[in-house]
RNA sequence: GCGUCGGUCGGAUAGUGGCUAUUCCAGGUGACUGUAAAUCACCCGCCUUCGGGCAUCGUUGGUUCGAGUCCAACCCGGCGCA
């Protein structure tokens, strides 16, 4: 049987890329990145993506695999990442996921089996038009199932629903597939005030890296201002502030999906020492 | 000092005399089936046994069955004139 893959997950600017380095060195690991914006060319200093030299000569799969005009998707992410981890394995190397995109962890880690359905972008747009009301009625015709506890008002869901209702007949339950492999989890947690300090610099130092030379480039290259909102990039009039601002709500959307995982074992990120490395992290794949 | 316009939740903003004071932002809680830093829901004066109860539109009085809205005085701020 495999040993054990370790996830390290968290909110962002909690270290874990560096951690997940430290990890990767000692037991001659390679990373995954579960991160849904690094996995796009170009977007680096506004995702926080690790450089080279941080890598310290460390693999790190499934950054810069996408570009940036076109959406990645979930079931994307879970084949290359799936692929990976048997590549790695296959060498005889120890795979670490790495990221703080919940729902790609999760689409890993606990198997979700997405419906065979591609994104119909003709649909997509087309719907978009209509009201939320008029697509629940739409839904309700299609799959009255579905439609049963679908957010009613939240247009994205509805248009999958009726993408995959469309295609299939109606849209299959949720299935998990248990996956071949065990999963550790490690949370790194800051508390909220080192947290907040973290990011402001984190941001302070984007900015001084040229955060606003990257989104120009961006731009140049014809990525519209509703796509670089999507990913996170457009702010009316990027400041720091606003940034810092923007990245706090999000670490706490982060903190609301992660703590429905009662698998994840939090580690304070602020205390982590050699120590509690290897009682609580590498004892499993000794 | 005179004239004038205004004062509504942490900030901004709507509100023909009539029931439950609007919307946006910020803040909080949460949801998550191929967009996930996306998208969406609820809360955001106080109390609550979650049914509701009590407050509240600068202040004080007045008119009225009924006032954020009308009137008066005062307080505060912007602008104009001195």
């Amino acid at each position: 049987m495999f040993k054990p893959i370790i996830v390290i997950l968290g909110q962002t600017a909690t270290g874990k890329s560096a951690l997940a380095v430290k990890i990767a060195r000692k037991v001659d690991g390679e990373i995954i990145s579960a991160d849904s914006r690094q996995v796009y060319k170009g977007l680096d200093i506004g995702t926080g993506k690790i450089t080279e030299k941080e890598m310290k000569g460390t693999p790190h799969y499934l950054l810069d695999v996408a570009d940036p005009k076109r959406k990645f998707t979930v079931a994307k992410y879970k084949n290359l990442a799936e692929n990976k981890i048997k590549e790695i394995i296959a060498r005889g190397k120890i795979p670490i996921i790495c990221g703080g995109t919940g729902f790609y962890i999760d689409a890993v880690t606990r198997g979700i089996v997405f419906p065979e359905v591609p994104p119909n972008h003709a649909l997509r747009k087309r719907l978009a038009l209509v009201s939320d009301r008029v697509l629940m009625l739409k839904l309700q015709k299609l799959d009255p199932e579905r439609a049963k506890n679908i957010d009613p008002r939240n247009k994205v869901r509805l248009i999958r629903a009726i993408e995959i209702a469309k295609a299939l007949g109606k849209v299959p339950k949720i299935t998990e597939v248990k996956p071949m492999y065990r999963f550790i989890k490690i949370g790194l947690y800051l508390p909220s005030d080192k947290l907040k300090k973290k990011i402001e610099k984190r941001v302070e130092k984007m900015f001084k890296d040229g955060l606003l030379k990257e989104i120009k480039k961006l731009k140049k290259a014809g990525i519209s201002d509703k796509r670089l909102k999507e990913l996170g990039f457009e702010y009316y009039k990027p400041t720091p502030e606003k940034v810092i601002q923007e990245t706090l709500k999000y670490a706490k959307r982060q903190m609301t999906w992660f703590k429905r995982d009662k698998e994840i074992k939090w580690l304070d990120a602020s205390k982590i020492q050699k120590v509690v490395l290897n009682k609580q992290v590498l004892r499993p794949l000794a």
